[in-house]
DNA sequence: TCTCCAATCTAACAACGTTAGGTATAGTAA
DNA sequence: TTACTATACCTAACGTTGTTAGATTGGAGA
């Protein structure tokens, strides 16, 4: 039963990949499985549930890996948050569907777990860990969401452009700052995005933790 | 013309704060108008683009004090911060209306332009006035996000207890640093976790400031 | 008075999540 | 074998949603 139910997940989340969450319809994920509608309701009270359930499975694969000896505690909580930008950057609409979730599931904590562990072996205080590790998730998610709601593929190429020329119009007109900056707000190698706003927060634990909080 | 416009939206963000994101239909907000749904169609596209307006307006009035003379950096972008999540808050699901659009209306860029002009003129490059300016916007959204799903009101007293529950019965269990920082986990004061993760990102851009970038 | 156009209406469509209640299948106990 | 039970599906339908087509109103300008 529980081998079904997973079933259903994996199916979702490969239907999710090409149809996207606004596609993703009961209806829709019951013909993929070759089944009708009604049927589902026999394995999820609801399309929530099913969604929660995607979610977890989303960050399934986060965190296993136990820190190497010796590995210092920024490289332990940037090697995470890697795995998560990814795991939720690996599906389509990934970090939508996570984040309209609210799932407390093995999976999910072991992400935050894994965040805090690293900041504690360190010698941080409880507050300094539990609110700096979710201060990077939360972080992350904005990140993410913002990432693939900007990837060339979540929308039709003429629209993108549209965007970006919108953009620039009314910075050169009345945003200034806007207009200096124009080429960093666009430039599109998130992965240095990412890494420099992570490095942010990650010199901003250091002072604490050297401080001694 | 534009003034319908802008009391149909004034009506939708009333609404909002009474039925939430999803029970706001467009028949709803007819209701409300006391007009049929099909003639906000003569004002809007189709209802996203209602949402879209409603996130402009959601953050209309951020952003609009000019700095005081001589305010540090620091300030200014904890004060734009601080106005911005104040203004998702202050309707209900404002965080979740302003992450599923993707706006660049003045109200929007205006708060853009305004985190990154202190940063600038504290000697910023473009590359760290922008990316930095985002790393805050990126957490903010993630953390008001959170936030505004963590408040008692937006869910059953006995779902958030619940989740509380089995939160720590799974931390107990299986996560011993979750288990360990549960108290700072699951702190209610936001302002002071906002603040925190705030000033991680603020230190980290001093730093980068103090080095010349 | 006539014309025009903005703003509304009625009516309907397809699609959605969900529920009630029936049916086949397969394993288990008598 | 027979009877029972739980699992996993089915058909059929309900109410609601976003949205469209096309008709109707009403007031302003010629």
């Amino acid at each position: 039963m529980a081998i079904q139910k997973e079933q259903v997940v994996a199916k979702a989340l490969a239907l999710l990949d090409e149809v996207g969450l606004d596609g993703l319809t009961m209806r829709r994920l019951a013909d993929a499985m070759e089944i009708k509608a009604a049927s589902l309701y026999w394995h999820f009270a609801n399309k929530q549930v099913l969604l929660d359930a995607m979610a977890d499975a989303l960050v399934a694969d986060v965190a296993h890996m136990p820190a190497a000896a010796g590995q210092p505690w920024r490289e332990r909580v940037a090697q995470v948050a890697g795995e998560m930008r990814g795991a939720l950057l690996a599906r389509r609409d990934g970090a939508r569907v996570y984040a309209g979730t609210y799932v407390t599931s093995d999976n999910v904590l072991r992400v935050g777990d894994a965040l805090i562990a690293p900041l504690r072996e360190a010698g941080a205080g409880t507050r300094l860990a539990a609110w700096g590790a979710f201060s990077v998730l939360y972080f992350l998610l904005g990140f993410v969401m913002e990432e693939s709601g900007f990837a060339r593929d979540a929308m039709p190429a003429a629209e993108h452009d549209q965007r970006a020329e919108t953009f620039q119009a009314a910075a050169m007109a009345r945003f200034s700052h806007l207009a200096a900056t124009r080429e960093e707000i666009l430039n599109p190698d998130f992965e240095a995005r990412f890494r420099f706003g992570l490095d942010l927060l990650l010199d901003g634990l250091a002072a604490r933790l050297a401080a001694g909080e």
